[in-house]
DNA sequence: CTGTCGGGTGTGACCGTTAACAAGGCATCG
DNA sequence: CGATGCCTTGTTAACGGTCACACCCGACAG
């Protein structure tokens, strides 16, 4: 009953050429005559005609795939690169294939490597935001086009990374333009290297303006732990402006100072990053970071695909500049 | 330079057999002398063997891959789904190959799937919430084993959903039992089937308790329209009970009152609808409905490889009951 | 002792495509 | 007018697996 799709010799024989032809046509081979060519089209339009990938990826060895390892795609962050990725890839003829992986160290890296490597995918790009992530990295086969996105600045792999540190940099700036005279930080995850660029930042910035720099909050980067740190950063009355690593951080750091009657931005400034959609909603409004998410995807892929045309991989590098955007969370800090 | 990686028939001249026995060995065929299968394995680590998927979807016809059509996938839900999805098929030994549309149309729509099927998928999961796509859907090959998650339940196709009636109806049940006369609903975008079942569940509560139904609130997914329907909402002083289509119109919803001096939940109650991981640190934290994405991975997952192994597809049915979370934005009505 | 059975292994064809090469036709050129 | 070349097409051999089948060999029954 389940008859086996038609195969390029079956356009061939109905076209009354020889499957080569066929093959012409479809990779747009210039020397075949026009005549030719529509017969082929006919053909191939009669009988609902569907190349085979995978006879395809068989004899050229590798298939118009693109391997995608990253950890919990539910994440704002990870979600929009992964969205973005798949679009700028299925533009240029990529499909995606993603590979999540529950913790990101050595092991559960190669194991998903090596599920795509086993489908001989064009090219691999690691979202691999923490330091074990590198290590893993390291001991992979040379000879499989690989990027890493927010990956390990001091590792000689081909990388595209956000610029943590200018939006960390320029979101403390923000603060302390306002007049306030140092910015608390809730970092991220020590382990992540978006938390250590963020943080860098926020040092860098405090330096050269010259102000105090107060204890690190160090945190998640969930909403939960945003809100206990806001506890804590509620009960001390010297405390008029803060910088969290993330929006959703911000967003139970604005909680807790609510429930405590800090007033928002009156009393306490806050500052966010990553721009979620819901941002704009929160009460009040939060002044955030936001990446170029679309950027980071069409540079990685950029990277990914001279890699995979030439054989020279040079070890490049692309730093994407994020952006601040000013909403009503940011205010001069209260008079004494 | 770039050596060819090794082969099948590599391992087997290194260990002294044939090919086949090297194919024996790595399916787990059960004829195979123990003395053999060690030798096999040993060269098969010695050489870093990789056997080559492509090679064998190519003989078997199908490729060890899920297809997968979605929409947004930057969407908390689908996001979540599509993660949820991925782990279940690695689980399976199944990779995951994303197909991101921008719009559910039937073009958009055949095209991925025609994407999926030149690859040779062994199945495809639409994640296709609208009308729409229901149409492209009927038009598809019959060959290929498909599921539709939250699809259009009035179509003959194997579906798994979340039973978005229930969770409105429980939802606005929740809100009835505090004593609210009845319920407002800021609903979702017309064309999803979700926002429709939330609709019809909340009528349902509504008429089934004998209460008046107001006028519905058409929105969107955003925050923004939540918003604005909040805006409208805060300014009629006999709203006293608000349930939205999910959380982030919810978010919307509670600026809008907060800015308008109507407290939450003193003056209003609001209810959402997903349970995104910030909903508990809101303001205040929101009493919502969580459906539950893994296990409607999981059933999805499970009807297509039923699907793959037996040929005869019948039109299966899964329905996952979403379950309330109370938090401390519903309360009594005020007082006249 | 011979026939049968089944565990263990090898042989060859085949899946659908691309790559390399060959070959035919026709025009151009010396 | 034959050599040369390009344009167009066909032929054949890979690619790296799986499948169907044949084969060998020892055990065991008749």
């Amino acid at each position: 009953m389940a008859v086996r799709d038609p195969a390029m010799t079956d356009v061939a024989r109905l076209a009354g050429v020889s499957h080569q032809t066929v093959s012409r046509v479809l990779n747009g081979h210039p020397n075949v005559r026009e005549q030719t060519r529509l017969r082929v089209q006919a053909a191939i339009a009669e009988l609902g005609y569907r190349p085979n990938r995978a006879a395809r990826a068989l004899v050229t060895g590798r298939s118009q795939v693109i391997g995608v390892v990253a950890q919990n795609t539910t994440l704002y962050g990870p979600a929009s690169l992964l969205a973005a990725l798949e679009q700028t890839a299925a533009e240029s003829g990529f499909a995606v294939s993603v590979g999540s992986v529950r913790d990101l160290d050595h092991r559960s890296i190669s194991a998903v490597v090596e599920r795509h490597l086993a489908h001989r995918v064009a090219g691999i790009v690691v979202i691999a935001p923490v330091e074990s992530a590198g290590e893993a990295l390291e001991r992979l086969p040379q000879d499989v086009p690989l990027v890493t996105v927010d990956g390990d600045p001091h590792r000689p792999m081909p990388l595209v990374t956000v610029d943590q540190a200018a939006g960390a940099r320029a979101a403390t700036q923000h603060l302390l333009d306002a007049g306030h005279r140092t910015v608390w930080h809730v970092s991220g995850p020590s382990d992540w290297f978006d938390s250590a660029g963020r943080i860098e930042g926020w040092r860098e910035a405090l330096t050269s303006a010259g102000a105090e720099i107060p204890p690190l909050v160090p945190a998640d980067w969930s909403a939960a732990a945003g809100y206990r740190c806001g506890q804590m950063l509620a009960r001390m009355p010297d405390v008029t402006a803060v910088f969290t690593a993330n929006d959703h951080l911000a967003l139970g750091v604005l909680r807790a100072l609510h429930e405590h009657g800090r007033r928002v931005p009156d009393d306490i400034s806050v500052v966010g990053f990553d721009d979620v959609p819901e941002a704009a909603y929160f009460i009040p409004p939060l002044t955030t970071v936001r990446p170029d998410f679309g950027a980071v995807a069409r540079a990685s892929l950029e990277m990914l695909l001279t890699q995979i045309e030439s054989v020279s991989g040079g070890a490049l590098r692309r730093t994407i500049a994020p952006t601040l955007v000013a909403r009503r969370s940011v205010a001069p800090p209260p008079r004494r």
